[in-house]
Formats: C-alpha cells, sequence, structure tokens
DNA sequence: TTGATTTGGAAACGATCATTTCCTAAAAGA
DNA sequence: TCTTTTAGGAAATGATCGTTTCCAAATCAA
C-alpha cells in the first residue's frame, strides 16, 4: 500500500531511518488485525516488519507505540479508501447505500476473517488503555458523524424521508456496519452480507 | 449467579469438588469479558475463581479449557435472559423488538464496557484457533436463526409484513445487535442505544 | 576532518507466562 | 481396613515475553 502520511523529510540529523514507515505499518497493522495486540509478539511484528527489534524500539519507543502508530495509519487508509467509495454516489441515499456497501465488501471472506482494526482493539483495550479507548471513541465518533452528515444531505436533496430521525438512525447505520465486521470474522459469503447490507438500506425509508 | 448449567452427582469416585463450577465459571467469564483471552492470565483467573493454579488445570486441562467452559456458560447464560425478554411479547415483532432493546441495554454505560465475550472472543480467537471459531459459528448461527424464526413468526401472525425479506433481514439485525456491543465498548448512554434499537425497527417494516 | 547525533542490529536482561510436579486430604470400592 | 481415585495447593519449571544494552554504521554541524 502506498498512501502516503507525511512525506515531508525535514532534513533530520543523524543516520537517516532506512526503512519505509508506511510499508513498515501495514505490516504492523496487519499482524494486529489478524493476532490482535496481545498475541502479536514483537517477534511476529519485527519479522513482518523487516526490522530488528532494536529499531522498532528507537523508532516508536515501545509496542504500544508500534500499535498506536499502525492504528493511526490503519484509520488513514480506511478513510480514504471509504471517501473513494462514496464520491461517486450522486446523492445521500446513494453514498449511504455505497459506505454500506464498503463494510459489507469487508466482511466476507479471508479479508472478512482479518477483521477490523479499530473493532479488534475496542473489544480488546478500551476497557483498561486510556489511551487507545480514546482513539476508539474519536474513530467512531468520527464515523458516526459522517453518517450523520450523509442522512442530513439526503434529506436536504430529497433522496431520504424528513421523517428519518438523523440521530437515531446513525447510530444504528454505526452499529450495524460495525456488527457486520464482527459477524464477518465468522467467514460468511459475498452474498449474504451485500444482501444484509442491501435490507439495511430500509433504514432509511 | 445461581443458574443452574448440570445439577445432578452422579456419584463419582476419589474426593468431591469443594468449589461452585458454576460461580467459578461466573468469575472466569467476568475476567475474559473485561480483559480478552491473552491478558486474562492464570493468576488473576485462579484469583477470581477463588482456586490455585492446581484445582484449575485439574478441573479444565489448561487456560484454554476454562475459556471454552467459560464461553458455554456465557452463552447458556445470555440465552436463558434473552428468553425471558422475549416471552412476554406478545408477537413476533414486539418480540424482536424486546431482542434489540436486550441488547441495547447491554451496550451502555459499565456492562456495556465490559463487553461480549463472544464479540470479544470472535474478533480475537476466531482466525487462529478453530474449535473457538466452530463455537462462535454455532453462536451466531443460532441467534441469527432464532431472529429468523421471529421474523417468520411476525409474518404469521400478522405483525411484520410479508414483503419484508427474513434471511436478508435477520443477518442484518445480527450484525446490528453485534455491533451495538462494539459501539457500546465506548461508554454510550443508555438513551443514545435505546434510540438507536428503536430506529432499527425500521428494517421490519 | 572531528564531534554530535541518530539508526541498525545482535545479544542479553529480568519478568511473567502457562504449566507441571509433588505432596496431602478426602472420598468410594473392595 | 486398605487400596484406588480424585481434588487442593505450594513450589518449581522452562519458555516466551517486552525491553534494554552495547557497539558499529551513517549522516549533519562545525
Amino acid at each position: 500500500m502506498t498512501t502516503d502520511t507525511i512525506d515531508i523529510a525535514p532534513k533530520l540529523r543523524g543516520r537517516p531511518r532506512e526503512f519505509d514507515m508506511d510499508a513498515a505499518l501495514d505490516e504492523a497493522l496487519r499482524v494486529f488485525s489478524e493476532r490482535g495486540y496481545y498475541a502479536a509478539s514483537i517477534s511476529e511484528l519485527t519479522e513482518a516488519m523487516g526490522l530488528t527489534a532494536g529499531s522498532v524500539y528507537k523508532a516508536f519507543g515501545d509496542k504500544r507505540g508500534v500499535f498506536l502508530a499502525a492504528f493511526d495509519r490503519y484509520r488513514h487508509v480506511r478513510q480514504h479508501m471509504l471517501d473513494d467509495c462514496i464520491a461517486a454516489a450522486p446523492n445521500g441515499y446513494e453514498k449511504l447505500r455505497a459506505l454500506m456497501t464498503f463494510f459489507a465488501g469487508s466482511s466476507w471472506g479471508d479479508i472478512g476473517r482479518r477483521g477490523c482494526l479499530a473493532v479488534g482493539s475496542a473489544t480488546e483495550l478500551a476497557l483498561f488503555d486510556d489511551d487507545v479507548a480514546k482513539r476508539i471513541g474519536v474513530a467512531f465518533d468520527f464515523d458516526e458523524r459522517r453518517i450523520l452528515d450523509l442522512i442530513r444531505l439526503g434529506q436536504e436533496d430529497g433522496s431520504i424521508p424528513k421523517h428519518v430521525d438523523a440521530e437515531s438512525t446513525a447510530c444504528a447505520i454505526l452499529s450495524f456496519t460495525k456488527g457486520m465486521r464482527v459477524v464477518g470474522k465468522t467467514g460468511r459469503t459475498q452474498e449474504h452480507m451485500f444482501a444484509a447490507s442491501e435490507a439495511a438500506m430500509k433504514l432509511l425509508n
């Protein structure tokens, strides 16, 4: 994956970093997604990232630092992917269909089994790690806000009825999308999940 | 919690077990729910269960054995709680409202933060532990089947329109309920989650 | 060049993990 | 009563964990 995070080299002193940060984080977030936080050992992470433990600790401080960086990278990449999916749709209603289809498309087969890093860390870490909890909270609030804005957009462009309660429906759709990522862990079929997301469009009637 | 699992004492030889199995498992499933599988250490489990490591290994074989027993216990208890919630409702539609309200009621405040053991183990263990994956699959299939049956019941008793596609709607509601448990990890309010579950009732229109 | 600074990387560190061992206690079968 | 069987429990075990240390390599400032 070659999505840019921050590519401006600020002319730092000392020996320059040899590895590609985004590529390393892409491998790290894959390991964290598959294994979860605790089951992902430093050995497995360093091997996947193509680095030694020393380099990892120099760059990220500790294991938690690797996770937080990988989490931010994950959010960044997924948001851009979702943005691209939504952009083409002509109105609020169709943008929300694209959004739900996007999540349905990530909730079947091998990609579905790999799971969502945000959902995984929410269940595994949110209760005892306040920093992670805050990040999850921000991420979910952002997702919910985007859904809310799309509902209101649809109500303005006439594709969604005015009587739809935007706030509660946004929370329902947020829950539905995160839930698909959970159900997708059990290996559903593409048809199964797409049909579910199509059924969920009724929330906007 | 004093829900019976199997209370028939089959007159076993040897020294009889001194601890209460269901009470011990209730503590174990609480620890697993809060911490997750890997972060829950044997020390923390034994302390919560009021046992020594020796007794635990005698009774369950290994840590995974404790988890599987706790998981089955969790499913057993939760299913009975849900059954009670649904029983009073007069028709399919209202039973499904009771079902969604039940999950909404488990998705806010401290109980919401504690999370769902099935959702947690699905995200943490399903990919690499085939036994757990099978258990999650069976559990989710059971949940989905129950929702499906309630939709069909509603269509027979006239409380749900015939044009509702039962299969895809069942998967959508399943995803929605599991998703509420994920969103509930971030500490939502009671009103927030109840409003979302009420909005989700539109899936049955 | 020289010194300061940062990275790369192998090896070693203490801590904690799940698990086993070994012994005693308590019950049933003979 | 005596053997067998199972549970309770403290202590020890080996493995693995995250992390640190130490040194060579590479860059910039002077």
